[in-house]
DNA sequence: TCAATACCTGTCTTTTTAGTCAACTTTTCA
DNA sequence: TGAAAAGTTGACTAAAAAGACAGGTATTGA
């Protein structure tokens, strides 16, 4: 964003152009994998250079140091994380909100496990980096949603349980099957996750997460 | 394990002691805590000497190298696992061993914060060096408690639903209170949890999970 | 007491790592 | 077309890392 600042004015030869974004992009993407995989300490430039097959000292080209570029993969991944949350919609019938949120994560875990393994591993290291955004962004949605979950209870149309501990629930079910892939392709006695497997596993947790709120 | 070797015959001067198991038990304790925050990685043997205070070739003394140390916190918190596992005894009333068993792991979670990171840091790495766990004890463990799940199932003890599916909700939802603390902190507006808030946690996800899958 | 062995650690070496830099090529647009 | 800026990159530097090692001290049993 605020990118075209070139005003006709100052003779501006030469657009920031296209080539950047593409090059940006097939960093961020190796990178992501790579700090999903390594955490940030762990992870290192060569490696990065190497997956995305251009020269390491191109990365500091564009992102300057081993830390903006983290930062470049945290904000990359976090836009993906916000189209997510606002798939829940405050619409009045808990179960047609929950069922599709549940659906949307599960599919979230599927289509992008990096992202998810890239914010667990920071949240197991702490946080470190992220405490401008669970100070801001994160907190007024969880506020929004725990009373949009209040106002259910108060209706009579779940049971009486801290919303809070019902959001962790299903936060945690949907991103095990991201975070714990190896665990969990090992119980299946499988070679990897079938999308089958991901609609299953929300099935269950639809089933699971509503009856045992009692909506119906 | 297998230690003690020291026959009378050749003239055994000393005993293996104390000395050591003091020493490498400090040095384990610093290892997790390096290890779960930074991964194998991004610890750094400096760090954990620091941590542990003891110089850093004491600990190649100990551990000869950062991956041998790395097995050894690997298996020592593999005991503790184990431990909480094998609380799930085969008792016959879902209910009550449904519920002994997420009291167990939520307080797991309290206690042992850094083995829940630990382990979670690992799989979410890919459980490089943690296959053979998995291929073994865990599957194994895995297989058994399914059949006993199938069971409950066949007698009309609870719902028909897949019990791989139910097994990782309940690991998932309990160790998140350990892995994704940062989360659950900003979110309850709290400095730190405290064990009313585990048991908080247990009660909700005992009562989901218990009625979810129509448990009585 | 006294060897024998466990235990300890400051210092050194080698490898890996993030980051720099200057020379180079490509792209753009006037 | 040509000059200005974007983009590219191999070679370098400085810091940090794992690990080796020799020369110590402490602890034990006889």
């Amino acid at each position: 964003m605020a990118q075209h600042m070139t005003t006709s004015i100052t003779r501006g030869p030469y657009k920031p152009g296209r080539i950047r974004e593409q090059s940006r992009d097939l960093i961020l993407q190796a990178a992501q994998a790579e700090f999903a995989c390594h955490g940030f300490r762990g992870a290192t430039m060569q490696h990065i250079a190497e997956s995305a097959q251009v020269p390491k000292a191109n990365i500091h080209y564009y992102f300057t140091s081993k830390l903006g570029l983290y930062g470049a993969v945290l904000e990359n991944t976090l836009n993906l994380w916000d189209n997510v949350f606002n798939e829940l919609s405050s619409h009045d019938e808990p179960a047609y909100v929950l069922s599709r949120y549940i659906d949307a994560k599960i599919d979230f875990s599927r289509t992008h496990p990096t992202a998810s393994r890239l914010f667990a591993k920071e949240m197991i290291s702490g946080a470190p980096h992220l405490s401008a955004y669970l100070q801001q962004d994160y907190r007024q949605w969880f506020r929004q949603r725990m009373s949009v979950f209040e106002s259910w209870v108060a209706q009579g149309k779940m049971d009486n349980i801290d919303p809070a501990h019902v959001i962790f629930m299903i936060w945690a079910s949907t991103q095990y099957y991201a975070d714990f892939e190896p665990q969990i392709i090992i119980a299946n006695d499988t070679e990897q996750l079938t999308e089958q497997a991901f609609l299953d596993a929300a099935s269950s947790i639809k089933h699971i997460i509503l009856k045992g709120c009692g909506i119906h």
